[in-house]
DNA sequence: GAGTGGTCTAGACCACACT
DNA sequence: GTGTGGTCTAGACCACTCG
């Protein structure tokens, strides 16, 4: 009998952990393939894969479409609770932060939507959805929703960078109360596209609904996050 | 030719999916075997497999050891800024909490653990580990580090089911900031087992550091989520 | 056009859970 | 002991990416 011991999935997770920890391959760098890897370590594509996939669920490496697997760069580390802008912060963290608007447009409040917000159905409101990056890598997907009401012509500003800003500078207005909901999900097919990654791709979905200073409603923030890409930081003081 | 189509996955996990909204599969109810799923579909294990760890990765169904799987419940909601304690909340929302100690020693802290909490290393801590769940199902681990300096016989309370409602009451301490940090990941080998989960499920690791009113470090809180366990609800008022 | 990741087939063995 | 989930082998085809 030949008898060749089964290579364990184990084992090409400790091979290629060695190969990212010694410096062999750098954050944003891609791994050989998997057939290349297969036959490297003596085992089938399913072996190989399984182990990719135990990799990505650390948050060691991730996919990019059907280009490959890369190596993950740092997290974001992302504090709701300070008043700083995405773009800001990215770029503090050594990163190149990118933001991209994808759509602008008038609606009224659906059902789904009037729920969230608290507010009546039929309401007017302007739709944002934009992504958002660090380095070549798309992060994160977002759907805001701002009420025309308490913001007359929010839809005619530039909103590609930062909205908070515009709401502070040009309404004088200012946040009040924030409320904050977080999950564990995996992205719908479309989002999927738009982050570069598989359909089902474990993903974080934060709803952030912002309130005035008087407390009113003013902004549903929908964002869809790549899992591996967010270290969330809050602080509170009670 | 017999060249039967291919059945997918995406049809697998669209039929599983009607059982469960149909009502034919309940909340804690174990789905049929991958074998029996299979043949009824005429399909292979490994396509079956693959159209249920979709539907774990949305939290819609979960795995218990290797027991089988299950349909997932819902999830619970948990409100860090809010004073209020798992087994109240948990029971708040319908559900029956357990909540089990599994160790409490003395120890000193290490780097690693002196660096988290900005403590001088060898510090002496009561350590402390929980598992909780809701119904059945185990839903995280905890890891309790007190500082005994700031808490003395602390160690030889009753930490079984509230160690904030005992900080409050026995020690006249209130709380003052608490940092959170969160992010996804996997589980440990060990967690797993606790949590009767396959190692390298995915996971929400929830770290929390407490300050009194004086802003000394009080205790560090890690936390381990099965991931389709835990909605995030968090009130900041700036 | 060559090569890659994504998916599916058709088996097999093992360790553990349940009865 | 029986059956289950967990894992591995050894192929195959397709759709897409990249050069």
């Amino acid at each position: 009998m030949t008898a060749r011991k089964a290579v364990t999935s184990a084992s090409v997770v400790t091979y290629l952990r060695s190969c990212i920890n010694k410096g062999d391959l750098n954050p944003d760098d891609k791994l050989p393939s998997e057939r290349e890897i297969s036959e490297r370590l003596q085992t089938t594509r399913v072996t190989t894969r399984e182990a990719l996939k135990q990799l990505e669920a650390q948050g060691v490496i991730y996919r990019s479409n059907r280009r490959g697997w890369f190596v993950t760069p740092d997290r974001i580390k992302y504090d709701p609770s300070r008043a700083m802008f995405f773009m800001d912060y990215v770029a503090e963290q050594g990163q190149q932060p990118f933001s991209r608007e994808l759509q602008k447009t008038k609606i009224k409040a659906d059902a789904e939507i009037a729920l969230m917000m608290g507010v009546p159905i039929g309401e007017p409101l302007v739709e944002l959805q934009r992504l958002r990056g660090s380095g070549v890598r798309p992060v994160y997907v977002e759907r805001i929703l701002l009420r025309e009401k308490l913001l007359p012509g929010i839809d005619k500003k530039d909103l590609e960078n930062s909205v908070s800003r515009v709401i502070r500078n040009d309404y004088q207005t200012e946040y009040g109360r924030i409320d904050l909901d977080m999950v564990v999900g995996s992205l719908s097919v479309t989002d999927a596209e738009l982050l570069q990654a598989p359909a089902g791709y474990t993903s974080i979905t934060i709803q952030r609904l912002s309130y005035d200073a008087k407390g009113e409603v003013l902004e549903l923030d929908l964002e869809q996050w790549r899992h591996d890409a967010l270290q969330l930081k809050v602080s509170l003081s009670s």
